[in-house]
DNA sequence: ACTATAAACTAATACCATTAGTTAGGCAAG
DNA sequence: CTTGCCTAACTAATGGTATTAGTTTATAGT
């Protein structure tokens, strides 16, 4: 066999850095193989379809987020520093946000969670409560960066002052 | 000039009725024209291009949505009954969810702002905080809505429970 | 009835993903 | 060292997408 110069990774990092440089929308079977040197259906035997190149690439990209966040719950605040670098992450890096969506069940979603709960540490939650408080703060985290990158916010009031407020109005809800 | 049997609106719904029945995904030039009868060409004497009749449909999408909604805040726990009858519109027609979403800045985009400032009206914020407010509510039921079709939240920990707790979470915090 | 307008059409271009079938390079066995 | 197999790459083709150019034709107003 003509040795496999190309390897999954390499599709999957061509194709994360195609999203982070020219959006989520560009990451086509064509510009995949354009930037490899080679023709589309040299990557059928590699991955069995578009699809599944990006299942990988939401599970490299969650592995960078993963790693984006990782520490941020050994700081004083950890639910805002958390929220802060998960915000920056996703406008700094929209494409591999996006890239990061689509695969909910790999090894780092379940990380990504694993980080959203030791944030959420100080407030000893049982296990009902816990799962209810991860499921709304990581929605409030998404839902921020996906209405302000998609629709977008439109008055001129400070993103990051919405959310250190945001943030601690659900820091008190916890409390109380 | 042949009778304008097409009209804007006329397209509109039934590209609205395809992402309905069929998903957003399914809104697609050709598909719109074959539920018309007519050819694909056709509805560019009406509209500059599908991303112009996508744009359309969120208008409608947002007014379907705002009608919807529009009585919530009339309830004894408005902000419960906003997020309830706004999750439960999102789960139920999807489509028409996801065509309500492109689209940022119209009167019905605003509309659904005021809703939202409605279902937050007991707590008495002043403006800054009143925006602040506003959107971390508003991105909680998006991401909460966004997750839960996109990614799917996997433990079978009850859904409807969740956003209770959640809203429940978010109040408390407006009020210390 | 005639003409101008515009809504529909046909035909073509340039993408897209995907499949079938072919070529050719390198590894392993003889 | 040669032979043969495996497989990664290829070419060619299919059918999908949006969009544009150019043409036909029906109708509304004169």
């Amino acid at each position: 066999m003509p040795r496999m110069q190309l390897t999954k990774t390499a599709i999957t990092d061509t194709a994360l850095s195609l999203a982070d440089q020219h959006g989520y929308e560009a990451v086509t079977m064509a510009n995949i193989a354009r930037s490899l040197t080679i023709k589309p259906p040299s990557l059928y035997n590699h991955f069995k379809n578009l699809e599944e190149i990006k299942q990988a690439m939401a599970e490299a990209a969650q592995k960078q987020l993963y790693d984006t966040l990782k520490g941020t719950e050994q700081t004083s605040q950890p639910m805002l520093s958390l929220a802060k670098a998960y915000v920056n992450f996703a406008s700094s890096n929209p494409g591999l946000y996006a890239s990061s969506l689509p695969g909910g069940n790999g090894e780092y979603a379940n990380a990504l969670v694993r980080l959203v709960a030791d944030a959420l540490q100080a407030y000893k939650l049982e296990n009902e409560k816990m799962i209810h408080a991860i499921r709304g703060f990581r929605s409030m985290l998404h839902g921020f960066v996906d209405l302000n990158t998609h629709a977008g916010f439109k008055l001129e009031v400070d993103l990051e002052a919405s959310l250190e407020e945001v943030v601690g109005i659900f820091e008190r809800g916890l409390q109380s």
